[in-house]
DNA sequence: CTTACATATGAACATATGTTCAAGTGTATG
DNA sequence: CATACACTTGAACATATGTTCATATGTAAG
C-alpha cells in the first residue's frame, strides 16, 4: 500500500501534468532542450504564460532548466521523469480517449 | 508526436487523477471490488464526496461500477487502467517525493 | 551607458474545482 | 405500505488555478 504522504505526492504531480498546456510543454521537452521563446511560438501560448509553467514544472523537478547566453533552455529533469511520461503516453494513446464523456446505467 | 486532441485527452486523465482523494479512491479500486460506503469509511471521506468522486472517474471510464442489492461496488474499468496506474504508482514511489518544493538557481 | 532581446515575476481577474448540505432515487425487509 | 439502508444528485460556496498585462531582471552588443 502507500502511505497517504506518498499518495498526496503523485496527485500533485499528476495534477501538475494535467494542464493542456502544461502537458504540451512536458511533451516537447522530453527528448531534445527547447528554449523558452521556442516552446511558446511552437505552441501558440504567451512568453509569460509558458515561463509561469516552466516555474510550476521547475519547483516539481519534472524539468530542468540551463541559461545559454540569453535563452534559457528545459529538458525533462532526468530519465525517471521521461520513462514515466513515456509509460504514460504509449498506454494512453492506444485505444479509445478516455477523455471526458461516457455515462454508465 | 501526439495531436492536440489526444494531448487534451491525456491531460483530463491526469487532471481526473489528480487529486488525493480520488487518486486514493483509485488505487483503493485497483485490485478489488469495493463498495461506495466501505470506501467513504477507508478514506475517510463523506459518502457523498465519494459518490462525487465516483462519478467522474466513471465518465471517464477510469472505474466500472456493478450493483448488488443496496450496495454498488467499484473497480478499475478495465487492465489498461490498472496497468498504467500501476505503472506510476511503480516509478513515482521509488525515489524523492518529486511533490511540491525545491527551487533552481 | 544605452538599446535591444530573452526570460522571469507579481498583481489582478475570471473560471474551474473540491467539498458540504439537503433532498432524491433505488432496494430490501417489517 | 412504511421504514431503513445505500447510494446519487443538485445547489451553493470557498478556494485554487490558468491566463493576461505590466513591470522587472539578466545578458549581449553598439
Amino acid at each position: 500500500m502507500l502511505t497517504p504522504a506518498r499518495i498526496a505526492a503523485l496527485a500533485d504531480l499528476l495534477r501538475l501534468m494535467g494542464d493542456p498546456s502544461r502537458l504540451a510543454i512536458v511533451l516537447a521537452c522530453l527528448e531534445t532542450e527547447r528554449a523558452v521563446g521556442e516552446l511558446a511560438a511552437e505552441l501558440g501560448l504567451s512568453q509569460s504564460l509558458t515561463s509561469h509553467h516552466l516555474r510550476l514544472l521547475r519547483e516539481a523537478r519534472v524539468v530542468r532548466a540551463r541559461r545559454d547566453g540569453k535563452r534559457v533552455f528545459y529538458t525533462a529533469a532526468d530519465d525517471h521523469v521521461r520513462t514515466v511520461v513515456r509509460n504514460l503516453v504509449d498506454h494512453v494513446a492506444e485505444d479509445a480517449p478516455a477523455g471526458t464523456g461516457g455515462r454508465n446505467p
